[in-house]
RNA sequence: CGGGGUGUGGCGCAGUUGGCUAGCGCGCCGCGUUUGGGACGCGGAGGUCGAAGGUUCAAGUCCUUUCACCCCGACCA
């Protein structure tokens, strides 16, 4: 390709208001350019590295025996109502509608369509295990996207769902691990791979493969030693015993002058933070129940973990009129002794769930549902019962890792994820079935795993870029070789040219910086913009000594040789 | 949806207490001089100043409404 006749133009200009380098970057050397917030278009160079990292995505997928296939783009919303899943959760779908009034969903996700497709074929347990998968574009409706490529509202996405026995799924997960792990070292990417949420998706466990850098949004903790790795919504840690031996006194109350915070609790009584009781009550508005969680005073409630525990979807803090006049409470002295069971006026559920920390405290303190008024030494199972007893906490940075070292905390962009989905759409979709060795129906046990491709390419410009640009890795570069010939003497021309094509013949791929009317220094500067691995220079300085110049961009110097070795260089490995 | 900010040729911006024909740099087109790290001269093309309504003799500038985009939050594979 000659730069020439490229679609497509860097830009001295950088937009200022671009914070991530990935989105300045891209936009600045002519990769992508921006439609409406959150939808771009891949110019030529942008499309040339998405189709690379599909080529290596594909051949990973295709190397752990997952089959290619196309769903349509559009979802038949009856299929999304078929799993609930058009209600569960204020899932960022989009809707749409043809003239005869057909509802569709605009496809984010597509483990309805994968079944579909699968029940009407009618398999049985030889077919077993299989998965499929796809490039196709998702749609979300995302409140709001940001950095760049890093959070959009159209992108592609490779998908694969895979279908079995419960027995088989072990093997077929770890092969998609074991895939994504290749996947992402052969793009350049090193990435930790951390215990999820699974979320609206459904499942019981999942894991995010995640790049680490400060753009991300993932948040999560590695325990450097082990190699635990865990989003901070599951991050599990250990709790030490702190007075679990200390003999239990009597319940008794007093009168408390304080404020509501923790500590005005801690300075009153003059007693460790750790033993002070911490209730939060929450109104879970999907099955219009309160959940009241405890958890030792030194901890923080993790909601997504609270929300597994007491199977809510849709957590709000309680009103203070709710917790006074429906409770009978007060805000600041919560607790559980005592607690109703329901709401006075509404006659709403009370659950009440408390994390394992409370195991490990003896005679703790804090309020007694009346204003002005604690308790002390209260202890678990004696003066209140748990309806669900789980962990509920949330970790922070030094806390030990369920293996024994520190945890860290670590920020992350999620290029991919894999999904334990188990029954979960089989047992909601009729039919999704396979027939066993005696002729019984089965469900069939499932599992999804997603890749973001322009997330992806964003993540590795993240992480493979100096101050003067791109830095390509060579898996993904859009070209491999950024040919600058300089001056237009007869002997240059006609060098320039024929490496051009002795390269292209090579099957090396080529840019070709034939511009007659630009200098020296825009070429090299859009070299390094462009971010080509190899840089390759024909001048009549290169003429004259019957040699040609190159140099990496990942390196500063570059050097003389001859073009047959810059040829075997560029064109091996 | 809450907070902060920005909308003026493709990009980056200036435009005073309202005042004459809306400017500058980059880029684009033409001619010439240049030519190893973002050259220079001359000549061009390109803008209903985000949109709508209002105030005024007069609006890029003031008022109202609205839309879009950026950043932070809430939300979210």
């Amino acid at each position: 390709m000659k730069v020439s006749q490229l679609f497509g133009r860097t830009s001295k200009t950088e937009g200022i208001d671009y914070k991530t380098a990935s989105h300045r970057l891209l936009i600045q050397a002519g990769y992508i350019r921006e439609s409406t917030a959150g939808r771009y278009f891949f110019l030529p160079l942008g499309q040339a590295v998405q189709n690379k990292i599909i080529d290596v995505v594909r051949g990973h997928m295709n190397e752990v025996g997952s089959q290619e296939v196309l769903l349509p783009t559009l979802h038949p919303l009856e299929l999304w109502r078929e799993t609930n899943r058009t209600t569960t959760t204020g899932f960022e779908l989009m809707k749409i509608e043809d003239r005869r009034g057909a509802e569709f969903a605009l496809g984010g996700t597509a483990e309805e369509m994968a079944v579909d497709v699968v029940r009407k074929f009618n398999v049985s347990y030889k077919d077993l295990p299989f998965s499929v998968y796809q490039f196709s574009m998702k749609f979300r409706d995302e409140l709001r996207a940001r950095g760049g490529l890093l959070r959009v509202r159209e992108f592609i996405m490779k998908d694969a769902y895979s279908f079995g026995t419960e027995a088989q799924f072990k093997d077929t997960y770890q092969a998609f691990w074991d895939a994504y792990k290749a996947t992402f070292e052969d793009l350049g990417l090193k990435v930790d791979v951390v215990a999820a949420d699974n979320g609206y998706i459904g499942g019981e466990y999942c894991h995010e493969f995640i790049s680490q850098s400060d753009e991300g949004e993932s948040r999560y903790f590695v325990d450097e030693q082990s190699g635990y790795a865990a989003h901070e919504d599951v991050a599990k840690f250990k709790v030490e015993d702190k007075n679990a031996g200390e003999e239990l006194r009597e319940l008794q109350e007093v009168d408390a002058e304080r404020g509501t915070t923790m500590e005005d609790g801690v300075k009153l009584h003059n007693m460790p933070l750790w033993q002070q009781t911490k209730d939060v009550l929450y109104f879970d508005e999907a099955t219009k129940r309160y959940v009241l969680a405890l958890i030792r005073g030194d901890f923080d409630v993790n909601e997504t973990k609270l929300m597994q525990a007491a199977g809510a979807w849709d957590l709000r803090h309680a009103t203070e009129e709710e917790i006074r006049e429906d409770l009978g409470s007060e805000p600041g002295f919560i607790s559980p002794v005592g607690f109703p069971k329901k709401g006075k006026k509404t006659g709403r559920e009370v659950v009440i769930v408390g994390d394992v920390s409370l195991r490990t405290v003896h005679n703790m303190y804090g309020g007694n549902n009346r204003l002005h008024k604690d308790l002390l030494n209260i202890n678990i199972d004696r003066d209140y019962k748990l309806d669900v007893e789980a962990d509920i906490a949330l970790a922070q940075p030094g806390f030990i890792s369920p293996d024994g070292g520190a945890l860290v905390e670590k920020k992350g962009i999620e290029v991919g994820n894999i999904f334990q989905l188990g029954y979960h759409y089989s047992k909601l979709m009729h039919d999704a079935e396979f027939t066993d060795e005696t002729g019984k129906r089965q469900k069939y046990y499932m599992g999804c795993y997603g890749i973001g491709i322009g997330r992806t390419l964003a993540a590795i410009v993240e992480a493979h870029h100096d101050d003067k640009g791109i830095i390509w890795p060579e898996s993904i570069a859009p070209y491999r070789v950024y040919l600058v010939r300089l001056g237009q003497e007869e002997i240059v021309m006609q060098t320039a040219q024929s490496l051009y094509e002795d390269l292209t013949r090579a099957g090396v791929a080529v840019l070709y910086d034939d511009r007659t009317d630009i200098r020296a220094g825009e070429k090299f500067a859009d070299a390094d913009l462009l971010g080509i691995p190899y840089r390759v220079v024909v001048s009549a300085k290169t003429c004259a000594a019957n040699q040609v110049e190159v140099k990496k961009r990942t390196e500063t110097e570059s050097q003389l040789t001859d073009r047959e070795s810059v040829i075997k260089m560029v064109a091996g490995s």
